[in-house]
DNA sequence: TTAATTTGCTTGCATAATACAAGTGAAAGA
DNA sequence: TCTTTCACTTGTATTATGCAAGCAAATTAA
């Protein structure tokens, strides 16, 4: 993990400054779209991120205020990590790679009434996951 | 540059794998938002590409049928690199991506007229830099 | 007609990032 | 107290990236 200067003031660039890489924005769609909140979990999610590289990513996601995280209420030798309205905000950028991606891949295993509602619902499909992530984080600021 | 295998069939994943780095989708904007062209004009872009990457990327975009490369009509030494549809379809993603980087920068060097365009006017300006990509690629075929 | 120059690369090498396997330390449960 | 769970860290091999130099084909300049 080394700091690397800006290459541009670019607004593309700084973007992929902070996510441009084959891990980065899966580890936010965990969170985002699968409700995952623990280390555990983004391990085990079907892409096999490495353990290092996890905690790499998620040290960054916090270091540039995408993520934050805190001690599991419930359980004190857990973590639980949630986005950031900054995070959240990625969410259309994810939707229209989900879009891009179900239009040029093969076979896309998203779940067929996420599907839909991605075709005929967009807004609403993505008010209703803002709340949820929103719910969560105040849910967990509230203690 | 080597093939590796797909690591699940998630539409982000799917994406990522094709475009998940910090150069690809710069290439691409110069292409879409910049009307550069030639392999020298992304050598000249202000990040900085190495001349090795620039190579590997152009390959990697002609291959996933991103992009395609022609015989410059004009120069027999020059080649003229387009947008496929399937690059061009990738103008919502990297609108959200300018969207993101430009609330969340500090300066973002973005002309005046396309920020307002982008706040102001996002279809047109969308469907504006459509039919630019599109002529081009026709003017090409034509002859 | 020959000698630069331009253009689009390739090659070699040092450095950095990633993948894989194993190990560690704190908290919780048996 | 001993074991398991959880969230990592560490070591090492492999792969990717960055940087500098070189090269061949087409064009231009002398």
């Amino acid at each position: 993990m080394s700091e690397k200067a800006t290459r541009s003031s670019c607004p593309i660039n700084f973007s992929l400054e902070l996510f441009g890489d084959k891990w980065t924005l899966l580890i936010v769609r965990d969170m985002m779209f699968r409700q995952l909140q623990a280390y555990g979990d983004f391990l085990n999610s079907p892409e096999g991120i490495s353990t290092n590289i996890l905690a790499d990513r998620l040290k960054q996601l916090e270091s540039n205020g995408l993520i934050q995280k805190y001690p599991d209420p419930g359980d004190g030798k857990k973590y639980i990590y949630l986005l950031t309205e900054k995070g959240e905000d990625l969410m259309p950028v994810l939707i229209e790679t989900i879009r891009w991606g179900m239009k040029y891949s093969e076979e896309s295993a998203i779940p067929v009434e996420i599907r839909k509602r991605l075709e005929t619902d967009l807004d609403g499909f993505t008010e209703e996951t803002r709340i949820a992530i929103r719910r969560k984080r105040e849910a967990l600021l509230r203690n």
